[in-house]
DNA sequence: CGCGTCGAGTTGTACAGCCAACCTGGCCAC
DNA sequence: GTGGCCAGGTTGGCTGTACAACTCGACGCG
C-alpha cells in the first residue's frame, strides 16, 4: 500500500515501485506481472490508477501487454528520465561519468531565418547563441552549439562560464523543456569542431538537432549537438502507441 | 459525430480526425485546442474517450497539454504511423520515393552469443541472418543485416528474392512487431558495405540497431542497418511523460 | 498606472462499473 | 494422440462522476 504524500501523482508512485520490482527481478525477465485487478488491491488504488502507471512502463519498453494475457516484463529497467535525456549533465552524471566543458563564445545577433522559424521569431529579433565544448571525464566528446530566444539568452549569459550545466540554473529559473524535438543524423567536423573535439576537419561526427518548447508550447531552445563517434549512442524505444527516448554512453 | 464501426477503436479515430484538422490548420499553429468537454460533445463521446484520443496526439508531439489551460497546437501532423518507422518500404512510399533492394545474401548457422542474448535462444540453436541493400529511387541508401530465430527465417528464406519488403508478408503471416528499440549513432564501412554502397572503405555511416519483439514479448529480429549519411535522418519526439519516433529523409 | 484578488474555465487525478475481445489451459469427443 | 470446444481469467475500451490544481483575464484597490 502507498500513502498519498499529494506531491507525487500515485499513478506515478505506482509505476515507480513497479519498476523498481522489474529491476530487482521480482518478476523475472520473460516473467509476468501480477494482473490489473491484483495490483489495484496491493497497492490500494483503483483499476485505472494501475492502467495509468502500467501505459508509463509501457512507454519505456519495459512491458507489453495485450488482451487476455498478463503483461510480461521485456526488459529491466533503465534508469535514466526524461529530463536526463535533455540535460548532458544529468544523464552523464547518471552513469558515474563526470561532466564538464567550457563556454567557448558567446554571441548576440539578430536571427537568421531558420533561427526565426524555430524560435517563432519576428524579422529583427536578437537571438543568443552559446557554444561549448562539453566533456565526460575530462575528454571532449561534443560540441554545442544552442541558440536561445533573448529573454532566456539573459540569463544564459550571466552564467557562470565555469558552470557545468546550463538546463539546471534555467530551470531554477523557471524555464521548463517539455517537449523536445530530436533530429539525429550525421554530419561532418567544421574547423571549429575538428579544433575543439581535437578531430580532424571533415571526420564524421553524430549530429542531434535539438528544438525545445515550454509547457505553452513557446520554443525555448533550437540547438545543434556534435559528438565524436563512438563516445554516445541514442537509443529510442517504440510501442505500438508509445515510445520513449534514452541517451547511453558506448565508452 | 464519428459513428463507431468497431474495426477500430473511436479514440483513435478521433486522434485521426483531430491529426487532420491541425494538419488543416483549422486550428491554427500556436493556436487552441477546443476543451476536452467541447470536444467530448462534437464528436458524442466521453471526455475519457476524447482523453485517450488527445494522449496520442501529445504522443506525437503535436500537441502540449498543462493544467489550466486549453491544449497548444504545436506543429501540424506528421503523416508517419508507427508501423512506417519500423518498415523502410513504407516510410518510403509515404514519403513519394520508391524503395527497393535486392537480397545479397542468406545464411543459416549458428546463433552467436550476442545474437542468443538478443533473440533469448539456447546454445546451439540456429539462427537466419539476410543481408539486403535497400534503394530509394534506385540509389543505394542502405546495407541491412537482419537476424532472425529459425522459424521466421523459414518464412523469410522462402519470399520471392525480389520483394521489397519483408516486414508485410511478415505481418500477413502473423508476425507482429510491437515493441521496438533502436540504438542509433555512427560507425565505418567495412568492405562489404563500401561496395554494397559505393563508399570507401573506413567512410562514416549512420547506424540503427534494431531489437523487435511481438506482442507475447518475444523477440523476432535483431537487426543493424547501416545508412549512408545525408540520405536519412532519425527524428524523436519526447514530452514530460511519452515520446513519439519517426523517421525522415533529408534528399 | 500597477498590483493583488477573485472567479470562471480547463486539465489532471482518481474512483467505480460495465462489456467486449482475446488468451490459455483443461476437458471431451473422435 | 489430436483436434475442437468451453470456461475462466485478463486486458482493452468506454462511460460517468467528483474533486484538485492550475491558468488567465477581469476587476477593483491603492
Amino acid at each position: 500500500m502507498i500513502v498519498a504524500d499529494g506531491r507525487q501523482a500515485m499513478y506515478r508512485k505506482v509505476a515507480a515501485e513497479l519498476r523498481q520490482g522489474i529491476a530487482d527481478g521480482a518478476y523475472g525477465s520473460g516473467g509476468r506481472l501480477p494482473a490489473e485487478a491484483a495490483l489495484a488491491q496491493t497497492y490500494g488504488v483503483s483499476r485505472g490508477t494501475i492502467r495509468q502507471a502500467l501505459a508509463l512502463l509501457r512507454a519505456d519498453g519495459l512491458v507489453t501487454s495485450r488482451r487476455g494475457t498478463r503483461r510480461v516484463v521485456l526488459g529491466t529497467a533503465r534508469v535514466q528520465t526524461f529530463s536526463e535525456t535533455v540535460s548532458f549533465t544529468r544523464w552523464a552524471r547518471s552513469l558515474g561519468e563526470e561532466p564538464g566543458g567550457r563556454v567557448v563564445d558567446v554571441v548576440r545577433r539578430p536571427a537568421d531565418e531558420v533561427e526565426r522559424e524555430k524560435l517563432r521569431l519576428a524579422e529583427g529579433e536578437e537571438v543568443c547563441m552559446v557554444l561549448r565544448v562539453r566533456t565526460l571525464s575530462g575528454a571532449p566528446v561534443m560540441v554545442e552549439r544552442s541558440v536561445y530566444p533573448r529573454h532566456i539568452g539573459e540569463i544564459v549569459a550571466q552564467l557562470d562560464p565555469a558552470a557545468v550545466s546550463h538546463t539546471v540554473p534555467l530551470e531554477e529559473q523557471g524555464v521548463q523543456f517539455t517537449d523536445v524535438h530530436h533530429t539525429i543524423d550525421v554530419t561532418f567536423a567544421d574547423a571549429d569542431d575538428a579544433d575543439l573535439l581535437g578531430c580532424g576537419i571533415g571526420d564524421a561526427l553524430l549530429r542531434e538537432r535539438r528544438h525545445s518548447t515550454d509547457p505553452a508550447g513557446t520554443p525555448v531552445e533550437w540547438s545543434e549537438d556534435r559528438y565524436l563517434p563512438g563516445t554516445v549512442a541514442f537509443t529510442v524505444h517504440n510501442s505500438s502507441a508509445t515510445t520513449g527516448l534514452s541517451r547511453r554512453t558506448t565508452i
